[in-house]
This record gives structure tokens, C-alpha cells and sequence, in this order.
DNA sequence: CTACCGATTGACT
DNA sequence: GTCAATCGGTAGA
């Protein structure tokens, strides 16, 4: 058994919160991934917030369809969708009803770098899971995992870092990337120290 | 059915 | 820094 598999996994009520805090808190955490291949992971260091249909961002602002029914679902559940022919994989917070879910989108990978060079087809440490797309690359995720249960702790799943408190964490934030509406509302939070974040400097520097 | 578009990435100047 | 590939989801006829 690896040791990533004896990590606490984050329960149901850490997604019961206020979507911010929840993405706030996902920083520094681990994002495991375990397949016949292997375990892999690492430390989450980049995330979005996406607030229901009061953010004009979020997937489901316009109401339920096909692709962000998995918004709708419980807390701690995968919403996966594709972007550009690549798949984005967030954490769904706030109970049943109330689709918000939080963007994870770069991990510093830990554990597992062979299989994800692998998967990624690159030599270089930083480009394999910096980026929600890159990211799901590495980790083997795809739309079979939209509404799957994260605190199940296998498969794909989120659980503490064993190494949290060695170092203090700064967390920053930022207006997320890539959309154009609501750039005012700071809800990307990062790593502020770590070289595995996405996204330019100006971004960055707030 | 068709038309439009994007919570991206990688290649390129 | 800029830009376009690429294709499923969505809205509308």
C-alpha cells in the first residue's frame, strides 16, 4: 500500500461550506488518483470558485442541462466537463440544489511522475499538471468520473496534506483565468510560493 | 438539423 | 507576448 493511500480523505461536510472557503482550504491539500497502472498526485496548489446562478461564470448560472447536472448533485462529488477537447475536473460544494463547484486547476506532482510523463508526453516536472486540462491528462480523468464521489478515497479522491503546517502556506487570489464576465470577483486562489501555478505574473502579483 | 462558442493548450513571433 | 486548432454542448430554426 502507498503511502498516499493512508491519508485522512477530506469528508462531505469540508464541501458544505461557502464555495470561497472551500476553494481557499483546497490549496495545500492532496489529489490522489489510483489506477491498475499506479498511484499518482500531488499537492493541489491552484483552484476556482464558480458560485451557483449568482456568478455568470459558473456552468450552471442558466439553470440545469445535460453537461452541469453534476453541479446539482451533492457535495464532495466530481462535475468533469470539456473544454477545447479536454476535460476540467472541480469539486462540487453546497448541498444538492445549489450548483456551485470549485475548479481545480494545477496540482505540484508528488508522487506517480512516471505515469504521469506518461500520459502527458513531456520530460519537463512543471507542464504536467499545470492547467485544469493538463491536469485530467496526467491523471487519467475523463467524463467516466463526472458525479464521482471523491471522499470514497479510491479511485480519485481528495485527502489532507501530511506535510501541512512544516511550512507556512500563503494563499493569494486573483480574478480567474480565461473568463471574460466577473473579473472583479477575486476567486482564484493559489499557492502564492509555488512555481507549479498557472497564468501570468499580473495575475499573480495581486 | 445547423451555427456558434468556449472555466485550454501548444506552437509560434 | 499572440493565435488557432478542435469538438462536444447548447440554443435556435
Amino acid at each position: 500500500m502507498s503511502i498516499a493511500t493512508r491519508l485522512a480523505t477530506l469528508p462531505r461536510e469540508f464541501y458544505l461550506r461557502d464555495p470561497a472557503l472551500v476553494a481557499r482550504d483546497l490549496v495545500g491539500k492532496r489529489l490522489l488518483r489510483e489506477t491498475s497502472a499506479g498511484i499518482c498526485g500531488g499537492r493541489i496548489v491552484e483552484v476556482e470558485a464558480y458560485l451557483s446562478r449568482r456568478d455568470p461564470a459558473c456552468h450552471a448560472s442558466r439553470g440545469m442541462t445535460n453537461r452541469n447536472a453534476a453541479m446539482f448533485g451533492p457535495p464532495g462529488h466530481a462535475y468533469v466537463y470539456m473544454i477545447h477537447s479536454r476535460w476540467c475536473l472541480n469539486a462540487v460544494t453546497e448541498p444538492a440544489g445549489v450548483p456551485s463547484a470549485i475548479l481545480i486547476r494545477a496540482i505540484e506532482p508528488l508522487e506517480g511522475l512516471e505515469l504521469m510523463h506518461q500520459r502527458r508526453r513531456t520530460d519537463i516536472v512543471r507542464d504536467l499538471a499545470r492547467g485544469p486540462a493538463r491536469l485530467c491528462e496526467a491523471l487519467a480523468i475523463d467524463r467516466t468520473y463526472n458525479g464521482w464521489d471523491l471522499t470514497a478515497g479510491r479511485e480519485l479522491w481528495i485527502a489532507n496534506d501530511p506535510g501541512a503546517g512544516a511550512r507556512p502556506l500563503r494563499v493569494a487570489r486573483s480574478g480567474r483565468i480565461g473568463i471574460s464576465s466577473a473579473q472583479r470577483r477575486l476567486l482564484r486562489f493559489f499557492d502564492a510560493d509555488s512555481r507549479f501555478v498557472s497564468g501570468s505574473r499580473t495575475l499573480r502579483a495581486r
